[in-house]
DNA sequence: TGTACATCAGTGAACGCGCGTTCACTGATGTAC
DNA sequence: TGTACATCAGTGAACGCGCGTTCACTGATGTAC
């Protein structure tokens, strides 16, 4: 749709644009090594032009300022999860497979996962420009919730939680998905989440067991195997 | 046990070492309020010692450096929520409860929740210090689960989860848990956790519905009310 | 094809800031005779 | 009860560091006639 950014990353036409692109991408290719290393509070734009041999204030001919390339990163990171969601559906996935697709973009890149699902970067307000490839995954989620149908244990529990969704839907947006779709997909989501984020910060290390099993064991509770 | 720590906080007897507890409980206070703002990462010795009216290095009279502070935060925390848990416990308080005072642990105080349970701070790296209170949490926990008994609705899933967990539970110190209740003490952790934690961290605000309901219906799920 | 001009990537110096941490010191508080 | 000494809380200056960001500039690249 539209073109927040000011910058046209993709369509380059002239040599003078595709070396911009081209020079965006690895700054931010730097960016998330550095985010790999020591999180996304310690990203430095100083830090990136050293990596690249350049000096700090040439990185501000194609970022505004830091927020504006962290800005970029979540949006890039929400667009990666949201287009591995919609490879999964595209590919008749059902909804164990979303939890598959979930679990292995998150250990591809745990500061990725992170970055997104994580403690908010200190200091740094999200745009509302991701809210609508939020909608993307969850549209995708809700689908094959729906599709999962009442073929989960706990659908029978909590008509209260059910009748509190139906009116409290706006996050769904349009999606046709009944409230127990709607508590379905709102469960895969914080049950997942549990488990990949404790695992991620390195909370089961030193545990002893497998982690795997363990986000195996919710997958199975979430879609009925 | 063993007194790792070089400060006697507790059990002053002669004014000076009384005044001394005292200031560092207002340092550490402050301490808090920095991180309630701002974040763990952005804590600074500085910053305490401004708000308190004492110059920067006063401070390293109190806490040989900023990682140590921040570590005995982390215990202190650690120890705040295991005194509740076993507060929960010797009331006679089930399973249900536990869960009940995690939750209020958590929103008195989220960023103490989130320097414990979520993304670890960058740079810092947590001592074995806490394993112990970790131990004793996982107890009461355990505690709990094995007095709930086989009455939750996943009990008869995952016989593989239980074979792994009975040959590794390390964890679970010397505690005598059966396999199911060891499963069922991680899954509650982890759902509790992931309802929480994407609470905390802000991602359900502007989605329009109440978070304690979701949290209660996991919590339902967990104990069979 | 060649020249004149505009565009724009990148530099180096600089500003102001805050950080953790050290050091030699002053001055008050407590202790010993 | 009074004096001599040791302890210790807190200060101010300083070190070295890295940060984000601005500014005036050089030099290369692309464009127009």
């Amino acid at each position: 749709m539209a073109e927040t950014n000011a910058e046209n990353t993709g369509n380059a036409t002239t040599p003078r644009e595709r070396y911009r692109a081209q020079v965006r991408e690895e700054i931010k290719k730097h960016a998330w090594e550095q985010i790999a290393t020591a999180g996304a509070s310690a990203l430095s734009l100083n830090a990136i032009a050293k990596q690249m041999g350049l000096s700090g204030p040439a990185l501000y001919r194609y970022f505004a300022n830091r927020d504006q390339l962290i800005t970029e990163l979540v949006r890039d990171a929400y667009r990666s999860l949201a287009d591995a969601f919609l490879a999964s559906a595209r590919a008749d996935g059902d909804l164990a497979d979303l939890a598959h697709a979930l679990r292995r973009w998150a250990l591809d890149d745990p500061q990725r996962y992170l970055l997104v699902y994580g403690t908010p970067v200190p200091g740094y307000q999200a745009p509302e420009d991701t809210t609508g490839i939020a909608g993307e995954i969850m549209a995708v989620l809700l689908d094959a919730c729906t599709a999962a149908g009442a073929t989960t244990d706990d659908e029978r529990l909590d008509e209260r939680l059910d009748a509190h969704l139906a009116e409290h839907s706006a996050w769904a947006g349009d999606h046709p998905a009944p409230p127990s779709a709607l508590r379905h997909a709102l469960t895969v989501w914080t049950r997942l989440h549990g488990v990949l984020s404790l695992e991620l910060a390195g909370h089961f290390t030193g545990m002893g067991f497998d982690p795997a099993l363990l986000y195996a064991a919710e997958t199975a509770t979430l879609t009925g195997r």
